[in-house]
DNA sequence: CTTGACACCGTACCTTGGTACGGTCAGTAG
DNA sequence: CTACTGACCGTACCAAGGTACGGTGTCAAG
């Protein structure tokens, strides 16, 4: 029955004494009383399973909060195996998602450095290429806010000016659907963000047709 | 031209108004003057080709701290194609590092599930022994606090009562490298946090037995 | 000319898993 | 008895990657 101090406890369990301090403020091991008669806190044995109980199971990946529902469900009644089983199939889950995350993400590093020269001027950098550019990069997809929101680029024929880059980028906002946008006259581009739900790319080209300029979808990307 | 602001830009680049800022803060992306007239900031297409640079990286898990590294390289002037080269390869080689430790911990969880019945008491659950003792689990090391701490379980004999067990705890925390120890008569056991560096389990086990006990080592665990 | 939407700005807050600090009190060795 | 270690406790701080809030200043449409 060896009753310690928090220091030895730490020590026989191999963590510091804020650590145990921290288990103990996040409900995940419990803190003896301090004796009546005042002085330190004694420590049970049981105190170094726990913290090595947790220790092990963060080894496995699991946060400190699924470790916490793991210890309530020990002193639950109803308990059994298959409980725990549960748990660490879901963990197992979990860690194969991350796993073909990263493994997506390697695919894409890979990709990007078999087609770069690795030598020469940085304007011949595949890599840099693609970061700059949405050259698909295998990632995730690209997630616009959530939902509907897209980029629309349009190649624009007849503006000759900043007053006329203006003008058609108004008339681009008034459009329903359209929740920004940017016109350049010298490169005759304008992309627009736009919720596809509610307006379609060909559409946003005849709004500028109608008002004298020309107007083609370059792209109506994802 | 479009000169946005940042709202627009925001949407443009399909982040969050305060990411933006966030990103100046952080220095990856350059916060355009206020105008002199006084105003609302006017925001360049540029900056929507950055944040969207930033977004690609993300997703190739570069950290912010590493892309604005890669945007400074950008704006060096020896910078060629082979400084982006090594980046992405260094980045690919942390990728298979944590993919490498993500299979580890998958391992350990299916060699938990399957020595695991899936049902009946929770005594018999191999999930909840594995946690609870020590039993491999095939992941990192222990790692106990750096160096060369351990801890050395003993079986002790002749001991009868506290009284017993309180006198041998004190003397092995009397020993050279031991940094703590729990001793119960109960179990007969002791667990003693030491420094391998300084002392061996036998010498221990000695010490307790030239008191008067029966001492043996159990594990002088890793 | 008012109202509503947005910009601006600093600061606080969120999560996860701890670590560190500063002041006070308890226990122990010499 | 005194000095030193270590317990106790609240609080602040770290990284990372943002998100949220509150107060005030601008802008534009109706």
């Amino acid at each position: 029955m060896g009753g310690m101090t928090i220091g030895r406890a730490a020590q026989a369990s191999g963590v510091g004494v804020e650590t145990i301090r921290f288990y103990e403020r996040r409900g995940l091991i419990e803190q003896p009383p301090r004796p009546e008669t005042g002085g330190y806190r004694c420590y049970p044995d049981d105190t170094v399973q726990q913290v090595q109980f947790i220790r092990r199971a963060q080894k496995l990946d699991f946060s400190l909060r699924e470790i916490a529902e793991l210890l309530a469900l020990l002193t639950t009644p109803g308990t059994d195996a298959g409980d725990m089983r549960r748990r660490a199939t879901a963990k197992l889950q979990d860690v194969d998602q991350k796993i073909e995350r990263l493994q997506r993400i390697r695919k894409g590093l890979v990709e990007l450095l078999d087609s770069c020269p690795g030598a020469g001027p940085l304007r011949c950098c595949s890599i840099l290429d693609a970061l700059e550019h949405d050259e698909a990069l295998g990632g995730e997809t690209t997630n616009r806010q959530e939902n509907g929101m897209q980029t629309v680029k349009l190649t624009i024929g007849g503006m000759h000016c900043d007053g006329c880059s203006e003008i058609v980028r108004h008339l681009l906002e008034q459009q329903p659907g359209v929740k920004g946008c940017t016109v350049s006259h010298e490169s005759g581009e304008a992309r627009v963000a736009v919720d596809a739900a509610q307006v379609s790319a060909e559409r946003l080209a005849k709004a500028v047709r109608d008002a004298g300029y020309t107007a083609s979808v370059v792209s109506a990307a994802e």
